[in-house]
DNA sequence: AAAGATTTGAGAACGAGTCTCAAATTTAAG
DNA sequence: CTTAAATTTGAGACTCGTTCTCAAATCTTT
């Protein structure tokens, strides 16, 4: 592991405590804003995003980015994903249906995929009250 | 028809004079903003929004939204679309792949879309200079 | 210990989008 | 028509998430 600042262990950690469900600049500025400064947070995400170690997306509902951290076996770039507008968690959609769909994209309508709007949003099955997601 | 003013209609006709590519709000201030000014313009799409004739959504590389005209026949709530990065272009996907993956997150998943985030990006098949897009 | 390099933070600046409210235009009523 | 009521418009102020600036603080190297 590289070196890294006590803002930017903050940082990380917080981000680590959220796995799985997205956190915006402000949800951590107002948890860390008293440690860290607004211009540091915002300049590491965006640093965590370049390394692909965050996964940054637009949240229409709050007018802001929102960020995810990645895991290693999830580098989140080739697959897509399903976030809850409600928790906010995030499902990867590591089924072979949506495999069949991002190779027919390339395939087919010979599109080429960047990484960027990969996220579908709306109800997960706890928010909808719907018992039983399967993952696969 | 419903009654439109002349600020209404020239918007309208320049979101249909771009049918398929998507065009930002600056892109018609630009184009219109002698005639028509900025609120009405970010009013009336707001408006058509509403009424379901144009689809917004945010562009992460200008850190704005962009709207497309929806033809009839494409309310383009409920099929996922391809937009290139490069030219604008606009591709709804009415495949059987896609809407087996749609199918599969409601009834696999049991998670419920809302028909915001539904786009997809990356390079159109002109713009990466392959040939031959299938549209299905 | 000094010099150089990197990171930080307070606050200014930016810009897309929204809001305000009086003036202009449409519609409805007399 | 004429007037009154309702809707739409536009100039510019305003908001707020995000970015920028630059001097101070911290870390690294010699």
């Amino acid at each position: 592991m590289e070196y890294k600042t006590k803002q930017q262990e903050k940082i990380l950690s917080y981000l680590n405590s959220k796995k799985d469900y997205v956190v915006s600049a402000n949800d951590i500025i107002k948890d860390l804003g008293k440690d860290v400064s607004k211009a540091t947070i915002y300049r590491y995400l965006d640093q965590l995003e370049k390394e692909e170690k965050v996964k940054k997306q637009f949240n229409k509902d709050t007018s802001s980015y929102e960020y995810l951290i990645c895991t290693n076996d999830n580098s989140c770039l080739k697959h897509l994903h399903l976030k809850c507008i409600k928790c906010g968690k995030m499902i990867h959609l590591h089924c072979s249906v949506a495999d069949s769909l991002l190779s027919h994209i390339s395939k087919e309508h010979n599109f080429f995929i960047t990484p960027n709007n990969n996220t579908l949003t709306g109800l997960c099955s706890s928010c909808s009250l719907i018992k039983g997601e399967k993952i696969c």
